[in-house]
RNA sequence: GCCCCUGUGGCGGAAUUGGUAGACGCGCCUGACUCAAAAUCAGGUGUAGCAAUACGUGCUGGUUCGAGUCCGGCCAGGGGCACCA
């Protein structure tokens, strides 16, 4: 009797237009209830969404219309990262000014957006690049400066050649720009730092308390704060090999080191090409300084910094062992010591460090080893090409000799602290962190423009308050390279607001990464024009309780966020230090990839797959040209591989694009998209439709009472749709949004059934009950399906919204079964099953196991050497 | 090089965290309906075997009454960091 198909074309838009018209998403601000703010990591507005971002803010959208219907007041709004680069090289390709172009992108992508049915408060929506959101920004700035969060310094900055603009390191990936994958170069600028190093301990202590983070997040943010605690001690330098060197900072030289245990196997101390002491040498030595300025250039811009070899140059100067006046060692310049790394020197200790015994078999100066592995002889153990650097006693040094490395470690420590030289320690116990200051200025146009004003007279001063926002010129013209704000005629050139004098304006704007660090904050309360947040709200709302998005995210973003709440908080503008209670990242969306004969990637909407299997073959539509079906990877552009969304939308409707991107693969793992997948995914949608209808049909018979008994199919059926009511709301609760597909298949499939049961078995309590599943599977999948939910719900005969009805009750009965069926293995195999009641005791339950023939038949005639009951589990039988 | 994660049918993946391995879906096979196809419906589908049964969660050892799950060693794939002293 089915006829009809469920139309999402017709469906889709008709329901979204009633949403809208009654408004059931938007959030108040009053909402008495408790609150539950889901986000999803909102999107740059390159002009089209992506199935990753189908993916994304689907998952996010389930549980933000799952905690509605459980009675949170849920928050759960979007926006546009809107600054940053694309805009500009629009901008240079095609005329286009960047605000024009990225104001049309978002128009554009809210539509698509609109079309999934994401139950989103468009009210609140803000784009970053719009006045009224930087000038906020701007104004946290300058709190920033005041309250000493913010510096301005000369650094040697990664330059991106192609983007013509400085990268902070964390968007430097493998040498080469994060944006543009140009090989970064390095430079000497000033720069605009936000301090986060100040916070290095705290953002690294507090990553314990994030328990709902994947541990792989927190561990990857762990190794790039990259703690280690060490010596830091001072060197005195041999008088004698210091003549002419004009040194500021007298005869010593500082060094960093985690391993003070290994000081007597030190053959050497280097410093970096760029340590002050190296230029005092080289400025006499002109061998020196050609030296260093080789060195930089492995340290920079060429291509193979990992294998480039280890070099050094003996400044002739000469460094007293600290505990032994007598010991002199040389000091040498190496390509390998990092600056801006502890004190930019160290000492080699070659035993017991890889790079440091590469040093001295390059350059003959030999090695001590200090520790010795458990069992093996001291008196046999040598190094010659790899370093030790596991665990054992000391050897070779004196005092220490005997001593676990963290026994020497501490009693170096204990000496040396306590001499002094000059009045100060020789050495002190150090924390050191790779974790650096944050470089946020950006020679671009469209960004945040840094609201400070250089003055010939006053220096650097901040823009007033009242002058906020500084905002951006809309007549630049981007036919040269470089930063428009810096060649425009006139924006640059103000009264200084001090002295009234000629001053100019600041003319780098900041990283977008500045953007993107408090606009979870700005959406609990956007419409506030005098100060970047309401503190009511945003305490009331942060933490988010569940955030959503990319792992690429890992360190950047989720670092800077972390950093920028704590610095909000110092400055009072928020309540709290840690944005994300709740992380999730979710896994990419890839697809086959086509290639013609000739190399030319092509696109999956270009080609039809014949055959199945290993017959499986591709052919281009045009031409029926026989195309190769290549590896399975990452959509993107550049392979071709990519499906549209909007496409997908048109073909199948949003719902099926939604369910399919929730089955089948774990969410944090990639998914696979395949048009067998979808076209699965769309029978189902038409397969719910007929189901809820026929059980619709039936229902119409129902008794307004619930009857008192029911008979088996009911029963069957009742305890099918609560059980699968109790499964799903778990499986969405833990974001398993596969497995809660799993239990809707099973439960589609139990009611399915129990129609076919009203022809064969009628009973008076069945069609009571099919109201009931039929109403509970409805409202189960309105996460996941929520149009197809609508036209279910009414179909039902409701004139209600299913987006607003409350989650179903458990009837916990159910779930409870009176008989059991265990399974019973003998010697750990299962062979048969026992079936007893649910309150049996252990003894009658051993007694019925070991009535069983197959039990009998395996202990022929032997007693049992024991059975073990794990009751309501499984019974073992040791024979 | 260091650190981390993942390996389960033809495929995507389940498995109450030590208790019936393979739920659910895709694919495939058989049947029904149809002139036929699509759609739909019913049944089957880890491997070997006619069967009883045996084997089976990357490999290998161990702990346990019992291991996909815990421990040791290895192999493969993926990711992060990489002169950080």
């Amino acid at each position: 009797m089915t006829t009809e198909r469920y139309n999402p074309r017709d469906a889709e838009p008709r329901w979204q237009a009633i949403w809208d018209e009654k408004n059931i998403y938007a959030t108040r601000n009053d909402d008495p209830r408790p609150k539950y703010y889901v986000l999803e990591m909102f999107p740059y507005p390159s002009g089209r969404i992506h199935m990753g971002h189908v993916r994304n803010y689907t998952m996010g959208d389930v549980v933000a219309r799952y905690k509605r219907a459980r009675g949170f007041s849920v928050l759960h709004p979007m926006g546009w990262d809107a600054f940053g680069m694309p805009a500009e090289n629009a901008a240079m390709e095609r005329k286009v000014h960047p605000r024009e172009w990225t104001y049309a992108n978002i128009a554009a992508m809210k539509k698509q957006l609109k079309s999934m049915g994401l139950s989103l408060d468009w009210a609140r929506e803000i784009a970053t690049c719009d006045p009224s959101y930087y000038k906020h920004q701007q104004k946290m700035f300058l709190d920033f400066l005041r309250a000493g969060l913010v510096e301005r310094k000369q650094s040697k900055v990664n330059w991106d050649p192609v983007d013509q603009t400085v990268l902070a390191n964390e968007q430097v990936i493998d040498g080469r720009g994060w944006r543009s994958g140009a090989m970064v170069e390095q430079r000497e600028l000033t720069q605009w730092f936000l301090k986060i190093s100040a916070y290095s301990q705290e953002l690294l202590d507090a990553l314990d308390t994030l328990d709902r983070w994947p541990e792989k997040v927190r561990l990857m943010q762990r190794n790039w704060i990259g703690r280690s605690e060490g010596l830091h001690v001072r060197f005195a330098l041999d008088p004698a090999t210091m003549q002419n060197v004009p040194y500021a900072a007298g005869n010593e030289l500082e060094i960093f080191t985690t391993r003070p245990d290994t000081l007597f196997g030190a053959k050497f101390l280097a410093l970096s090409p760029d340590h002050p002491l190296a230029a005092a040498v080289a400025a006499h030595n002109p061998k020196l300084a050609d030296f260093i300025v080789e060195a930089r250039k492995i340290g920079t811009a060429q291509e193979a910094i990992e294998k480039a070899e280890k070099l050094g140059f003996d400044t002739g100067i000469k460094a007293q062992h600290p505990f032994d006046p007598t010991w002199l060692l040389p000091v040498y310049v190496a390509n390998f010591v990092l600056m801006d790394y502890g004190t930019g020197a160290i000492f080699g200790c070659p035993a017991h460090d890889q790079r440091d015994l590469d040093f001295v078999n390059k350059y003959g100066l030999g090695n001590t080893p200090v520790v010795c592995p458990p069992d093996v002889d001291p008196k046999t153990f040598v190094i010659t090409d790899t370093a030790y650097d596991g665990d054992g006693r000391m050897i070779n040094s004196r005092f220490l000799d005997g001593m676990t490395i963290a026994q020497a470690k501490d009693e170096v420590a204990r000496r040396l602290e306590s001499q002094t030289r000059g009045n100060r320690p020789v050495a002190a116990r150090q924390v050191n962190f790779r974790l650096r200051d944050w470089g946020i200025s950006r020679q671009r146009y469209w960004g945040c423009p840094i609201p400070i004003i250089h003055c010939e007279t006053c220096g650097v001063v901040p823009v007033p308050d009242k002058d906020l926002p500084v905002t951006l010129p809309d007549d630049v013209d981007f036919n040269t390279p470089g930063n428009p704000l810096d060649r425009h005629p006139t924006w640059k050139h103000v009264a200084c607001p001090q002295c009234g004098g000629k001053a100019r304006r600041e003319t780098d704007t900041m990283d977008t990464f500045v953007d993107s660090s408090w606009y979870f904050a700005r959406f609990t309360d956007p419409w506030i024009t005098d100060a970047p947040t309401d503190r009511t709200q945003v305490d009331r709302w942060l933490p988010v309780d569940q955030y959503i998005g990319g792992i690429e995210h890992a360190i950047l973003h989720l670092l800077y966020s972390r950093f920028f709440t704590r610095a909000m908080k110092k400055t009072g503008h928020t309540g709290l230090d840690e944005p994300f209670a709740g992380l999730f990242t979710q896994g990419m969306v890839v697809h086959e990839t086509y290639r013609r004969k000739t190399g030319e990637w092509v696109m999956p909407s270009e080609i039809k797959i014949l055959g199945n299997e290993d017959a499986r073959r591709a052919v281009l539509i045009e031409s029926g040209e026989d195309i190769e079906i290549g590896s399975i990877e990452k959509m993107s552009k550049s392979k071709k591989n990519t499906v549209d969304p909007d496409d997908i939308i048109a073909a199948y409707g949003a719902d099926t694009a939604r369910w399919f991107m929730l089955s089948d693969s774990p969410p944090d793992r990639d998914v696979n998209w395949t048009e067998k997948g979808v076209q699965g995914a769309w029978r189902f949608t038409q397969r719910l439709w007929r189901l809820v209808h026929e059980a619709a049909g039936i229902a119409k018979n129902a008794p307004a009472q619930r009857p008192a008994t029911f008979g088996e199919p009911a029963l069957k059926l009742r305890k099918a749709a609560h059980g699968a009511l109790a499964k799903v709301s778990e499986a969405i609760e833990t974001l398993h949004f596969n497995v809660a597909v799993a239990h809707l298949y099973e439960f589609a499939n139990a009611l399915s059934d129990a129609i076919g049961d009203v022809e064969s078995k009628p009973e008076p309590g069945l069609a009571w009950a099919m109201r009931e599943a039929a109403g509970i599977l409805v409202l189960l999948f309105q996460p996941m399906m929520p149009h197809l939910a609508e036209e279910c719900w009414a179909a039902l005969g409701h004139d209600s919204l299913a987006a607003t009805q409350p989650w179903p009750a458990v009837e916990a009965d159910l779930l409870i079964e009176n008989t059991l069926t265990l399974p019973v293995q003998i010697n750990g195999k299962k062979r048969a099953d026992v079936t007893v009641p649910r309150d049996a005791s252990k003894d009658a339950i051993e007694a019925a196991v070991l009535a069983l023939d197959a039990v009998q038949k395996a202990l022929d005639g032997k007693s049992p050497k024991k059975v073990i009951v794990v009751p309501q589990r499984i019974v073992n039988v040791v024979a």
